[in-house]
Order: structure tokens, then sequence, then C-alpha cells
RNA sequence: GGCGACGUAGCCAAGUGGUUAAGGCAGGGGUCUGCAAAACCCUGAUCGGGGGUUCGAAUCCCCCCGUCGCCUCCA
């Protein structure tokens, strides 16, 4: 499989350096709801999980939350509540809106508060090597420490000194340099550390916890477009001045934004359709279809309209892969080929689109069977086993189901009046229904509903 | 100013030197159906503009137009 690595920007085979492919993601920081764009990163990262699963590599996944930062803190004393609390509370959320988008679960979810001995040891390791200094109660890294500073982002520290900012009361050695740990101010939690209280700075909690859980190297690193500068910038040069090992990452992984008109979207902007709400309005394989039609590279823009075709696409595979077909011969479908044209597109960097072709294609050719009475079992595994690859489950939102057997009664009625010829009558029970959101279809093997 | 990305049918979006430019959604025509729905069949683009390289370019080079992102809040 080749993957566009960040740091070289080329495409690249991949081949983990061990036994086990490790990946770390950065996660979120809890102070508000999760958006689209959220969703769309983590679905990306999913489908890579899975998709290395699927060729047979055993992967072990960690991806943190950054339960202690600035705009958390402002935030929980705004509403009068403990840190803690209102991290817990977006952790809790965001933790089930992953499961309904069929995210699969990392190996381990590291929290930033549980991690401070680990935190503590690498900045003093810092400190020791030179790499960092103590001011005024703050420790901050020393860039200029660090010859390759800027690798990633192309970027030297020179050009970047007009534009860093520096807040009245820091005392950097240079305006590029960030805090790794941060002296306690009024109202805010803290830790006791050999700086005295306080906590840590942004970038650290993520060298700590994939250092603690995956080690010196890991051989995959993902996270938004926005966080190679500042924050994996930072996470480099700290992790390399520590542990003295190169690379920190093996192959670093950057998806594109999801943007609302021509704008970014983000909690900054206000602009943000809720993961809740694109949820509830098109569904875990609707959502995921929106943005895997689409290369997880390339900026993505959301529009009703858009998720409104990935929902009616979504519907249109599941529908392929669960309608009964025939009884007569086998379906002769060439399974092999549009797993190797699946297979083909996931190796070229990920590119879904064109894996996504290939299933619509065998959803055609299947469907063309259906109609001829054959059977078709075969090819409909080969879509199901595939398009779990992607994290469609291609099945019916469970929800309404209590209503099943009054449907049925009505669906019953209404082919009572079918036979009777009141066509008028029945046509509308089927409306009333349709305008719940439930939709009839009249086939040889008698009538079927389905929400939609 | 520095670094980077993008502009392909009504909409979303692959393709980055060579068969008829994928796929989805929407639309039109047809088959099926009591009528629908679903499904199937048919149906649309010469690739932001201009110039160049080449036997051949959406794909490479140059110029222009337009849009967006990062430069210490951000998936």
């Amino acid at each position: 499989m080749r993957l566009y690595n960040t740091m070289s920007r080329r495409l690249e085979e991949f081949a983990p350096s061990g036994d086990e492919v490790k990946i770390y993601v950065c996660g979120i920081t809890p102070y508000d709801r999760a958006h689209l764009g959220h969703a769309m990163s983590y679905i990306i990262f999913d489908v890579l999980r899975r998709y290395l699963e699927f060729l047979g590599f055993r992967v072990k996944h960690v991806q943190n939350y950054t339960d202690i930062e600035d705009k958390l803190i402002m935030r929980a004393n705004a509403q009068g509540v403990p840190v803690s609390e209102l991290a817990t509370r977006y952790i809790e959320e965001f933790d089930e809106e992953m499961r309904e988008l069929n995210i699969t679960p990392a190996h381990l979810f590291p929290r930033a508060t549980q991690e401070i001995p680990t935190i503590i040891e690498m900045i003093e390791g810092l400190v020791e090597k030179g790499h960092a200094y103590q001011a005024n109660g703050d420790v901050y890294f020393r860039v200029r420490s660090k010859s390759d500073y800027g690798k990633l982002s192309g970027r030297d520290v020179d050009s970047m000194r007009a534009g860093a900012r520096v807040e009245p009361g820091e005392r950097k050695e240079d305006p590029a340099d960030f805090a790794l740990w941060k002296g306690a101010k009024e109202g805010e939690p803290s830790w006791e550390s050999p700086w005295g209280p306080g906590r840590p700075g942004w970038h650290i909690e993520c060298s700590a916890m994939s250092f603690r859980y995956l080690g010196e190297t890991l051989d995959i690193h993902g996270g938004g477009q926005d966080l190679i500068f500042p924050h994996h910038e930072n996470e480099i040069a700290q992790s390399e001045a520590y542990t003295g090992t190169q690379p920190f990452v093996r192959y670093w992984l950057h998806n594109g934004w999801l943007t609302f008109g021509e704008e970014k979207m983000s909690k900054s902007l206000g602009n943000i359709i809720t993961i809740r709400e694109g949820l509830e309005k098109y569904g875990a394989d609707g959502v995921r279809l929106f943005v895997l039609t689409s290369h997880y590279r390339s900026p993505l823009s959301y529009s009703e309209e858009a998720l409104e075709s990935g929902k009616r696409a979504a519907e249109r595979l599941r529908l392929a892969a669960t309608l009964p077909g025939g009884n007569g011969p086998p379906a002769d479908v060439p399974v092999e080929a549009y797993r190797e044209r699946f297979v083909e597109a996931m190796d070229d960097d990920l590119n879904t689109p064109e894996a996504l072709a290939a299933l619509f294609d065998l959803a055609r050719d299947l469907n063309r069977a259906r109609d001829e009475g054959r059977a078709i079992e075969e090819p409909q595994a080969t879509l199901h086993e595939l398009a779990a690859v992607l994290g469609l489950t291609l099945r019916e939102p469970e929800t309404a189901m209590g209503a099943a057997p009054f449907i049925d009664l009505l669906v019953r009625l209404r082919n009572d009046l079918r036979a009777a010829k009141q066509f008028e009558q029945a046509d509308r029970v089927r409306a009333g229904l349709g305008e719940l959101g439930i939709t009839l279809e009249d086939g040889p093997e008698g009538t079927r509903w389905r929400r939609g």
C-alpha cells in the first residue's frame, strides 16, 4: 500500500517497522460538541485502520483526549463547573457518537490529566539535555536547540519570528519557543511539579502518551491538516529531543478540511454542523458515504445536498446488499475482479472514491442478476465484506421498530384493498405511511416496507 | 510576506501523458407496476482562461483569473 507522507511530501510504500502497526491519532480537546469535521477525520483514520487489518496487519491504535487546555479551562469557569466534569461530559458524548458512526474504538484512550507523571518525566529529561528551560514557573522548549525544527511543516525558525506570539509575562528566550509546562494561575487546575504547581502545555501530552504506549517510534501518526503546525511540529521536536531517536514518526498522515461554503468548518467560526445532527438526518452510513466519496487529503465541502446524496447512495448499496435474490442459477458476477479493483484503489493512498465506484458497479451487476431471478448470495457477501472495510454496515437504522407490527397491519389492510381493486383507498394508506417516513415497495413476493 | 492546496457535467467527486474522462446524487426517456417505489436499460462534460512542450495533455511547463488553508485556538 502506498501512503502520502506529509514529511517527505510523496507517496511511499507502507511497511510497518515491527510485527504490529503502531498508530497514534490525535484526539479531541473536549470543550464543546464535536462536529462533522471531527467525524470526517475519525472516519478516515477508521478506514485506514480497517483496511490495514483487512490486509492482515496487526494494529495497535492509540487516541488521546487532551482534557486540560486553555479553552477547556475558560469554558469550565464560565459555566462554573470543574474542568474535569466538563471534559468528561463531552468525552462521553463523543464516545457515543463515535460508536454510532461505527468507528472502531482505539485500543487505548489515554487522557492528558492521567499522564502527568510521564509528562513531568519527559519535561525533566528535556531540561536536563538543554532542550528546555524554566522561566517564572513555566517551562519552554528551546526551539533553536534542535537544528531540524520545522522539517514537517517546511518552515524555519527565522522566518517565523515575526509572526510568533509572546504573551505578556512570558520569559521566552525566543518568540518561537513553546510552553511545555505552564505555571498555575488563579482558578486553574494544577499539579505539583519540580517547577511548582502548574499544568502541561498543549503539545507535550501527545509526546508523552505516544511514548508511553507505543514507544519511541510510531509507524503512523494522523490528524487534521491544521495540526501540522504547530502541534505535530512540536511533538517531533519534543519526542526526538527526549528520546534521541529518529524518526519519531515514520508516516505522517493528514486529512483535508471540511469546509462550509467557502470557509473551514470550525468551532471558532461558529459554522458547525454537529455529528449528532448529521447522524440523525443522514444516518451513519450516509455520513460515511459523504466523507468517503472524496479523497481524504482533499478539502470536502459541506452541503445538505451532498449529505443527502450520501444518504441516498448508502440506501442504494444497502438495498443491493440485502434484498433477496431468486432461486435461479447463481449469478456469474466477477466478484474477484471487483475485489481486486477495490484493493487496488485502497492501496493507492486510500482512494476511497475509486473503491466506492467499484462497490457501486458491483451493486449494479448484482441488481441485474437479481432482476434475472438468479441467486445472488455470493456477490452480496462480497459487497458486505468490502463495504465493511469502509465501515459501512448497510443496515437499516434501528429506529421505530416498535411501530413495525402496526405498519405490517396497515400493509395487510392495503393489500386487501388492492386485491379488491380499491386502489384509491389503497393509495391513501401508502401516502399516509409515506408522510410518516415509510416507503412501500410492491414486488412479486409481496409488499415490503422501509424507512426513508 | 513565507509555506501549501484547489478550480473536471446542475451538485458532490475520481482520473495526473495515450482505449468511448470513473462513481454517486439530481434531471429526462423507457421496461416492470393497477399506479407508485425499488431495480434495470438509454441519456449529459473536452476538463477556470491563454500560450507552450509532445506524434499525443484534463494530466508536463509558463502566464493570467478565481477560491481556500496554515504561519502557535482548531480534526
